[in-house]
DNA sequence: TGTTAAATTGTGCTCGAGCACACGAAATAA
DNA sequence: TTATTTCGTGTGCTCGAGCACAATTTAACA
């Protein structure tokens, strides 16, 4: 490794004060000429890399991030995300950082709004957030520019420039994922894509998901498959599924685009004579039930505890170092069967 | 977040000198035990995080970090390595960090031994190897931890207690994974585990493998699968494979265990009037070729870059945080398709 | 009690970047 | 010519931990 330059160093090879290197580089109050080009001429011959720890020692300000996500109470996937905040904290303890959880029910935009209120009267630097709500989440993160807060999103894609980043999946390709899956498992037949007790709000990425299922079965030479699309919510969903696998014996496999698997195979599984593949999404402990008992097969991981994981330590980072946030950050799309699963569960 | 506190606050709350308080923290020098007592009362009702920043900004000491690994011209295999220990260099350039690559000849102890010479004498403050080499490793590792050197492995376990970290898999576990891919992909049949091209030195990732692989379909009730172990080299190898298929109609699935399925993918592949099941190893760009063609069903990647990108990051942070190096790793057992595969490879 | 040694404690400098302030020189105004 | 502004530059302090060394107190002994 080359020698490591200091401020003093530059100054001393330009033979000008460090005050004059420092306004140079910073280009700030005014230099003449002749010392720009005498500090140029060094900054040009050397790679000058400031030192972060230096530059921050004089930070003392506490920065505030403030993490804004649904209730793991009301809906457990968001539970990993608990332990991914927790561990970017731990590691990050030592620094001047603070960082504050604050759930909102994931049911409920009014829920997202107050909880925002409450969010913001702590003036946080930054908002860390799962824009659920598509409309609400806009106006709420466009409120945030205003007030000057740095805003990035998670899990939930939303298209805005004032968002800093995004930490998710790509969801078509996972869609593509599940169907090279079940064409695996298969060799032709019946299968079916199952929409399952989500609100229309946050409907899009079921949708991705499906593009990107029956995106790989067209690109298929041959027609081995026939594949259909049910938008089942509670309570009507059991009966209606029932009845769906009563009518078509040669159903084969079911791509199920929500964390809902479990509901699915609790009804499959207790089908006798045959075995209908099910590949879903998300390691909850139903959905782990279900793949340990041979009723599910595959999983899907979205990985919510290093999205967050992600997600909080780009932005300390970029608070105590200046690191650059990355504008969008594709996570793997993992496959999980019974004997990886507990690499991923805690 | 609470207030941080300093030593200067502390010295004033305990109404001493931050020296005092220095030798309490450090128990360095001599303090007398109305000073330990008064300092100590101060620490038990405060949080004290020291500053790392401040911490580290009198150290300008230049670490030195030695990566001691297989040649990628090799063995393609290592090649992601490079990238994960850039990527590591690249976050922390601005640290004051020397991390310095050296590859050996995966084929050759001697070359092990020469590159490790070579090392030396940059005399590095860490090593961070690959241990291919079970004897070689074990005394080279001897010899770093008398000349005080810090060593850290990834990708082959070692079993010694002067390793201060490993980062990789639980092979074990990963043939349990390709067991369960196959008894999915497959209703019964004879499955064939192949080792394929690998010298008996490093054969334990091999064995690792085989028993998980066994272990699974032993636990399963019914005896559907019949299983074989074929350990093959060049040249023999194409020749035994081909007689082998031909004497045995009924092969339905395949396990190999090293990176070199594209071998026996090039084999069954032509094979036109069925399909044989292939599980194998590792994201090569030949592996790839067979897995996009269906020859190959799925790949279990091992993540080589994340290896190294852990393994360099934990060390560097090690030196300018003081963080605590993980004595043990183990990443997750990824599962590779057609699908997810460029998740995985730059 | 005085002298010296030993034990304990406090002071002040270092690291590198950043920034406020002061100093000087040149330019303009009176 | 002197006063005042403007521009350019250098100086010196800050941040917190760590550590060498100085200063002070206490103990030991003649």
């Amino acid at each position: 490794m080359e020698k490591i330059y200091t401020i003093k160093d530059i100054a001393e090879l330009a033979d000008v004060s460090k005050g004059t290197v420092d306004r140079v580089l910073h280009k700030r109050g005014k230099v003449s000429q002749i010392s720009l080009d005498k500090v140029n001429a060094v900054l040009d011959k050397i790679d000058y890399q400031p030192n972060l720890i230096a530059r921050n020692l004089k930070n003392t300000k506490i920065y505030r991030i403030c993490i804004l996500l649904p209730d793991p109470k009301k809906d457990p996937y968001w539970q990993p995300c608990i332990e991914g905040i927790n561990e970017a904290k731990n590691e990050f303890k030592a620094f001047s950082i603070s960082v504050e959880t604050y759930y909102f029910n994931p049911t409920s935009t009014a829920s997202f709004l107050e909880t925002n209120e409450i969010l913001l009267k702590t003036s946080p630097d930054a908002v860390l957030l799962v824009p659920l709500f598509y409309k609400e989440a806009l106006d709420v993160i466009e409120n945030y520019n205003t007030l000057g807060i740095t805003s990035c999103t998670f899990n939930n894609h939303l298209k805005s420039s004032v968002i800093k980043s995004f930490v998710g999946q790509d969801l078509f390709q996972s869609g593509r994922v599940a169907a090279r899956l079940l064409d695996l498992l298969l060799k032709s037949g019946l299968i079916v894509i199952i929409h399952i007790d989500e609100d229309f709000e946050n409907a899009n990425h079921m949708q991705e998901k499906e593009k990107g299922f029956r995106d790989y079965f067209i690109h298929l030479e041959d027609n081995k498959f026939e594949i259909l699309t049910f938008t089942l919510k509670h309570p009507q969903f059991k009966a209606t599924l029932t009845n769906f696998l009563n009518k078509h014996p040669d159903l084969a496999g079911i791509f199920v685009t929500t964390s809902k698997a479990y509901q699915v195979a609790e009804i499959t599984s207790k089908i006798k004579d045959k075995k209908i593949a099910i590949v879903g999404y998300d390691l909850l402990e139903t959905n782990m039930d279900y793949l340990n008992q041979n009723a599910v097969d595959f999983l899907i991981h979205q990985n919510p505890k290093r999205q967050a994981y992600f997600g909080t330590t780009s932005l300390i980072e970029y608070f105590i170092f200046g690191k650059e946030i990355p504008h969008e950050k594709l996570l793997p799309i993992y496959i999980i069967n019974t004997e990886n699963a507990k690499d991923y569960i805690l």
